[in-house]
DNA sequence: AAAGTGTCGTTGCATTTGCAACAAAAGGAG
DNA sequence: CTCCTTTTGTTGCAAATGCAACGACACTTT
């Protein structure tokens, strides 16, 4: 297993080889390869495992009844599969984790971390508390989320969702990992919808994009 | 301070009083009453800092720029601040806390729980492993929400939120803790058009409600 | 009783949005 | 290069939505 990788996922960060092949037995480790498409964890699969994507990209997907998918976030190498946590009551994901592209990912049973078993783990309080922190980034990610989908009109959605973009990136020009569908299917709306609501933006000189390029203008000069 | 009501909070539950008594001394916690309308944790105050509800209720908010507030969810006595912890990248909360009625909160500071100072305290993992669980509760909140609010129509929204209430409250007549406003916040559509969309449902004989009490309703014969 | 406050339903109207269908552009496979 | 698939832009149209304004009702305060 690729434990150059795993040195340097957050999950494993600053442990050495012989704690991460520990923690890794511990945990029931199993590497797997995806096509693009395939399904990581479907949505109600068992809950208590979870992943660690190694290479490729995945998207967090909730798809309803009638096949509308809604995209949670995008997940990226070293990245964990967090919502696949679960504490038990509600024993069903609830979520889908979608390869994007073709991807390997290594398979780990939480669920024995946070039972009884594996008490004398050296590890376990280690991991539990690096959880705690990664599940916290999660929330927030979550929350960035629902402060861009919950704006009402496309146009604020969209630059709620740009303007984070730009300032994660440190620029006003900057590339987004979501085609267009993707885009759309992250804020909510309807495709179309948003690529015409683009248009009106660009000619307004609010943004100006390429492809998944875009640039922030300043101003918005009709001119 | 309440001990009884400690007891029964999620995140001291299973202790004894000398162990709750101990944790609220490491955790530093001071106990605080708040009027309606007052904010318990306004965003953008230090993190670190959370708050354990013992009587009222709250709601968790965020709200824009130009005032618009979006419901994240709302508080119950016993439940934790959740959103209030951060693992220190970002400094400032990324939401508010506000009291929906009169309140009774415990303040907490968990930033000396997972730094690491009192290190020694015997509670300390499992003080850890109970926020652990929380979180996890508090992401699936979190993504009922988004799933709630990523619906493409006002009705949609709307029936999405009502069928989980119903099925967790085992009922299909039921009442939910919000008022017109607060629902429409917590949905993210416009009160006025929430109520047109709920009088035509309930016309198509989909729902009844009076006030915060709502009854689904099996078929929508046009009868 | 009267006035004040907060909640809820209703409606007109301009605008936005979803939906469906189609065309243009980009990229891949042979 | 050519065919085929995927992605993106555009547009017409009906329906949904935000916005603002108003009135009804319940409840509280004076």
């Amino acid at each position: 297993m690729e434990l150059s990788l795993l040195k340097k996922s957050r999950l494993f960060q600053g442990m050495n080889e012989r704690e991460i092949v520990q923690a890794l037995g511990c945990l029931g480790a199993r590497e797997r390869r995806y096509d693009k498409g395939e399904f990581l964890l479907p949505a109600g699969s068992p809950a208590g495992e979870t992943g660690l994507l190694l290479s490729g990209s995945a998207l967090m997907i909730r798809e309803d009844y009638w096949g509308n998918r809604s995209i949670l976030s995008i997940i990226s190498p070293g990245e964990l599969l967090v919502e696949a946590f679960s504490n038990g009551n509600d024993r069903s994901l609830p979520v889908s984790v979608q390869a994007a592209e073709p991807t390997e990912a290594v398979l780990l049973s939480t669920g024995q971390l946070l039972t009884n078993r594996c008490d004398r783990c050296p590890l376990k309080s280690r991991l539990i508390r690096t959880m705690l922190d990664i599940l916290m980034d999660e929330n927030r990610k979550l929350l960035s989320k629902i402060e861009d989908s919950t704006q009402r009109s496309t146009r604020e959605k969209l630059m709620s969702y740009l303007s984070r973009q730009a300032l994660l990136s440190g620029s006003n020009v900057f590339t987004i990992p979501f085609n267009r569908q993707a885009l759309a299917d992250y804020l909510g709306v309807d495709r179309s919808a948003l690529s015409r609501e683009m248009s009106h933006m660009a000619r307004e000189n609010l943004i100006a994009y390429e492809r998944n390029h875009f640039t922030l203008l300043k101003d918005g000069d009709t001119a």
